[in-house]
DNA sequence: ATAATAGTGTCTTTTAGACAATATCAC
DNA sequence: GTGATATTGTCTAAAAGACACTATTAT
């Protein structure tokens, strides 16, 4: 394609710009990102994340989530998506140079994968596995950066929701929590902490009856989306 | 320029790339933020944020410190820098194509102002006066982002020392908080809670006297940088 | 009845925030 | 001395975290 804006004559460097995908979702009660092997050099046989060029007619919010539903098959609604940052070393793609504008993503809804089917290109793999494969191109700073900036901004906000459907229990929102941080909380607190926070959670009146046991009141997600006092790691 | 690395026959969009400085620094014990008035179009005559494009044998962060002395004239030594966030709008630069990764920097120790100096072209302004200008391109927006990012980030860790310099005073650090925070902190409680986070401040050993008063222990900034539990706001 | 999950109450420890009291200086 | 700033101590209210207890279901 050949350059229609920057003059030969310009100063500026003009390099290509990605936008790359850490798109986490909630299978059977663990944390998932979604990789793809590449099928092309450089790192062809690689795990990867998903993403692609922005096209010169699209904003970078609107490329990422292009990239979303081409790269992962899945529904746009209800995904949230945020800038993480960008990534532009110079030797980062051996190609040339690169930019990338990393995208934090939350896929709520996945269905749950079908026991005896092959792996497929594009596929979830367990955050601990992600971690521990080699990725390619800076992916594995940029998964890094994904998943810290997640597990912080459970603390201090409803971002957790992103995980739950529409409708949701405060246990199936603790499961998020105890997914994403990896270390079990207290039930009993969370449920006080959590339905104490004014707007966070909104009733709908009905319940769930799931097995034994007490059913348990469903919500929405409410319009208020600070957790103020926030929830602690440590 | 040509650009030397991807084919024309690449799907690449091949936009221009710059970096785009938020700095900040305390004089008088205000806040106030660098801008320069634009002598070309488009906006010539507007206030603008210090930036320029990244060159092809440098990092995003080379170029940001970089541009950082070119634009300020101000020497790197002790300049707090770190990535804020990319703006790509199809429609931000009227000229084409643009992106712009923005950087939040800190510049500690900057020279009091010389009364009856005409202001320069690049100059420092409150930043109360900043966000009430207009400000070319989506500066506006990138301002008040920087903004955002500082004001929360000291709540929850050691940004405020990056402000200060090497050797300073608990009051010194506390008019930091008040200036960016732009409200009082009470002095005794924000005593006890900097010097009681364990390797957040650590004492030199001296003392300055400066006016009345009992003279202040002097510290340098530690080797912790995470304010646990954080300051609030509210 | 029993086991299981949902939700509330209670207690202890920690922290925030208000503010009194003390320490050490310039004048 | 007086006035100013630094630093420590004390008190109260709020919140965190541990955990007993009640509520409501399936079996």
């Amino acid at each position: 394609m050949r350059n229609s804006q920057w003059s030969p004559g310009s100063t500026a460097l003009l390099p290509a710009v990605a936008v790359d995908l850490v798109v986490f979702t909630l299978i059977e009660g663990r944390l998932q990102v979604r990789l793809a092997t590449r099928d092309e050099e450089p790192f062809a046989g690689v795990l990867a994340l998903p993403g692609g060029f922005v096209r010169s007619d699209e904003n970078l919010d609107e490329a990422a989530a292009r990239e979303f539903v081409e790269e992962t098959g899945l529904a746009r609604l209800r995904t949230h998506l945020e800038q993480l940052r960008s990534y532009g070393d110079v030797a980062r793609d051996p190609r040339g140079r690169a930019f990338s504008v990393a995208y934090l993503v939350l896929a709520p809804g996945v269905p749950d994968p079908v026991p005896g089917t092959e792996p497929a290109r594009s596929r979830w793999l367990p955050i601990e596995a992600a971690l521990a494969s080699r990725l390619a191109f800076d992916h594995a700073a940029i998964l890094r950066d994904g998943l810290d900036r997640v597990r912080g901004k459970l603390e201090y906000s409803s971002l957790a929701t992103a995980f739950c459907p529409a409708e949701f229990t405060v246990a199936e929102l603790r499961v998020v929590y105890e997914a994403v941080w990896g270390r079990p909380l207290d039930p009993r607190n969370f449920h006080r902490k959590i339905t104490g926070t004014p707007g966070l959670l909104v009733e709908t009146g009905r319940a769930r009856r799931e097995g034994p046991g007490r059913p348990a009141t469903l919500y929405r997600a409410g319009l208020v989306n600070t957790l103020n006092p926030p929830l602690t790691r440590d």
